[in-house]
DNA sequence: AACAAGCGGTGAAACGATTCAATTCCACAA
DNA sequence: TTGTGGAATTGAATCGTTTCACCGCTTGTT
C-alpha cells in the first residue's frame, strides 16, 4: 500500500516519534535530522493520512462552505475568496449548493458533520434555522457569510444590504426618478428583505414611489419575464432597480426587445456588481459588493475561530457597498 | 467529549463488537440485543466517529475537483454539475482552483491525498504531468475533465477542441473572411493547443490566413490588451476569434473603445457561450460546449470507477461542441 | 568532580472504529 | 450423559498518526 510513518523512520533510521516532529514541529528537530528526514520524505513521496492524523488529533482541517448557488458569479466571487484564504491556511474546502432549499442545506449540513469538518461558512436560504446548535454541539464553528446576525454569539461576515437599498434609490432619486420599479425574489431571503428595508426608508424620504414586482428565483430568465409585469404597470416606471444583476440582464434584455431604450426611455440599476456589466449591452449601473474580499474575510475568522476557539471573541463585520455608476442609469427626461 | 463505540457498548451490556456489527452488519445480531443497543445508541446520541471508520475501512465518500479557475463561467457551470452528480451519490467535493499553476496544482494534489479522497477530477493546466500515476498507486481513482486522453488506462470526459477550432474558421470563412485573427492563450493548455489545430486545418483548406495573437491569461483584461496588438497588425483582420469568451468580451471592448463596429468592421467570435454571452454589448456568437453535462458525466464517471474499480471499463467520452450564432459575426463587406 | 540544564531523540500509549479468530451458548440428537 | 453444529458474542489486533514521559549525551556552573 501506500507508505506510511513507519516506513519514512526505518529507511531514515530514526523513530517514528522524530519523523512526526519534523512534519509538525520543525524546530524542535536538529537540521542534520531534519534534513535527512525530510529528503527521506521526499523519496518515498511520503503523504500522511489525513484521517489518522484527524483520528488522534480530534481535529480535521477541512472546512464547509453552503452557498445557495455557485454558479450565481457573486458568490462564484466568494466562493474565490474562501477557497484562496483556506488554502494558504492549508484548509480544504467542501462545496456545497443549498439552492435555496432548507433540506438541501439540511442534508448537506449532515454530510458535513459525517465529514468532520472543523468548522461551516454558511449563507442561510432561510432566516430561521436551529440545524446551527447541532453543529456547535459537536464542536464545529459556524460563521454566517453574506448575513447579518444580531445573535453576538457567532461570527458573521456581511455587507451592508439597508445600505445598498438606500443607496440605490438616493442615486435614482437624485438623477430625478420618482416612479421606480423594485424587482426582487421573495422576502424569505435575508439579502433581499434588508435590501427592499432600505429601498422603502430611502423612498420616503425622497418622496419616490415604489412598485414592488416579484420574481421568484433570481436569475435572468426571470429578469426577462418580469419587464411584462413592468409594462403592465399603472404608470410605466421612469427607473427600475433590480434585486441584483443577472435580473437586471434579463430586465435589459426584455426591455431592448420591448423596444425600449436605456437609458433614455427607462434607467437600469442593478445589484452586486458583477464583472460582465462591464461588458453588457448597455453597461450596467451597479451597486458593488467585495465579494471576494467578503470570502477571505470569512473564511479567516472562522478558521481563526477554530484554532483558537477559548479566547476567540466573536466579531460581527459589516462591509458597506457602493454605487458604481456607468452607463444605464441617467437624469430622467 | 463525544460517546464513542465503548461507551455505548458499556452501557448496553455488550462487547464493541457487537455494537460495531449492529452497526454495519445487523443481520448477525440477535434480534433481543440489535434492539436493545440500538436503543442504547439513539439515548446517548452517538455518531460514529468518520475519522476512525475511514482509516479502519481504507475508503471516504469524498472527491476532489480541480480546475484552473471556479470563477470562469465554464468552470463554475461544470463544477455545478460535478457537485450535483456527487451530491446524489452522497459524496462530498473538495474544490480547488489552480489557476493553471503547475505549483499549485501539486500543492493540491497532496492535499487532496492527505484527505484520502477517493478520486480526483482535473483539468490538467500542463499536458504532461506525472503526479497522476503517484495518486493511482494510492488507490485513488483520477478521471481527466476537459481533456482528452490517448491513454486507454483512464477515464477522461471531453469536449472535442480540435473540431471546434474548425466549426469557428468554417463558420468565419463561409462568411468570406479571409483575415482572420486567433487570440488565445499559452499553447501548453491542452484545449488551446487542441483548438489551434482545428483552427489551422480549417484554415488551410478554406485558404484563410492566420494571424495568431498571443495572450498570457485568457481573462478579459488581457483581450482589452489584445486589441492593440490586433491594430497594429500589417493588415487588419476582417474577423477574430477568441479562444474564449471570457477573451472576447475584452477584445470587445477594446474594439468598442477603438471607435470600431461590431459586426460591421470587424465580426467577433467567442467560445465556450457562457450564459453572459446574450447580455454582451453585442451578442456575442460563439462555440458552445455542454458544461454542466461534462461536470455531470465526468462525476458519474468517476463515482462509478471508484466503486467498482474491479471490472471497471475506462471510458473516454467526447461530446462535439456547437456553433452559435449571434449578432457579434457577420458578411465580410 | 558533581550536578543541573538543555537538547535530540525514543518508543509506547492513545485515538475510535472494524475485523476476525476464538469462545460461549444452546438446542437437539445419539 | 455426552457430543455436535450453528448462531451469537467476545476481545484483541489493527489502521497511521500524535503525544508525552523518559533517556542519554553534551555543555556549563560551582
Amino acid at each position: 500500500m501506500s507508505t506510511n510513518l513507519r516506513d519514512v523512520a526505518r529507511q531514515a533510521g530514526v523513530s517514528v516519534g522524530t519523523v512526526s516532529n519534523v512534519l509538525n514541529r520543525p524546530d524542535v528537530v536538529s537540521p542534520k535530522t531534519l534534513e535527512r528526514v525530510q529528503k527521506t520524505i521526499a523519496d518515498l513521496g511520503f503523504v500522511p493520512n489525513g484521517f489518522a492524523r484527524q483520528l488522534r488529533s480530534g481535529y480535521s482541517r477541512t472546512i464547509g462552505l453552503v452557498v445557495p448557488d455557485v454558479a450565481n458569479p457573486f458568490f462564484t466571487e466568494v466562493a474565490r475568496g474562501v477557497e484562496d484564504a483556506a488554502s494558504k491556511r492549508d484548509y480544504a474546502v467542501f462545496l456545497c449548493n443549498s439552492d435555496e432549499s432548507l433540506e438541501k442545506e439540511n442534508k448537506y449540513l449532515s454530510v458535513l458533520i459525517q465529514q468532520q469538518v472543523r468548522g461551516v461558512l454558511i449563507t442561510p436560504s432561510d432566516s430561521k434555522s436551529h440545524q446551527y446548535e447541532n453543529l456547535r454541539e459537536r464542536g464545529i464553528s459556524v460563521a454566517l457569510l453574506d448575513t447579518e446576525t444580531k445573535n453576538s454569539s457567532q461570527c458573521s461576515v456581511s455587507v451592508d444590504d439597508v445600505r445598498g437599498g438606500e443607496l440605490a434609490i438616493e442615486h435614482l432619486a437624485s438623477l430625478g426618478h420618482k416612479e421606480i420599479a423594485w424587482v426582487t425574489g421573495p422576502e424569505t431571503i435575508p439579502q433581499v428583505a434588508d435590501r427592499t428595508v432600505g429601498v422603502m426608508r430611502a423612498a420616503k424620504i425622497a418622496k419616490v414611489e415604489i412598485s414592488t414586482v416579484r420574481v421568484a428565483l433570481m436569475n435572468s430568465a426571470q429578469g426577462t419575464d418580469a419587464v411584462k409585469k413592468i409594462l403592465a404597470l399603472k404608470k410605466m416606471p421612469s427607473a427600475i432597480f433590480c434585486g441584483n444583476d443577472l435580473l437586471a440582464f434579463g430586465v435589459m434584455r426584455g426591455l431592448l426587445d420591448a423596444g425600449k431604450k436605456i437609458p433614455e426611455d427607462v434607467s437600469l440599476l442593478g445589484y452586486d456588481d458583477i464583472a460582465f456589466g462591464n461588458s453588457a449591452a448597455v453597461p450596467l449601473s451597479s451597486i458593488s459588493q467585495p465579494a471576494y474580499q467578503l470570502g477571505v474575510t470569512a473564511a479567516e475568522l472562522l478558521i481563526s475561530e477554530c484554532e483558537e476557539s477559548e479566547d476567540h471573541a466573536h466579531q460581527q463585520i459589516k462591509f458597506q457597498p457602493q454605487l458604481v455608476v456607468r452607463a444605464s442609469t441617467t437624469k430622467k427626461k
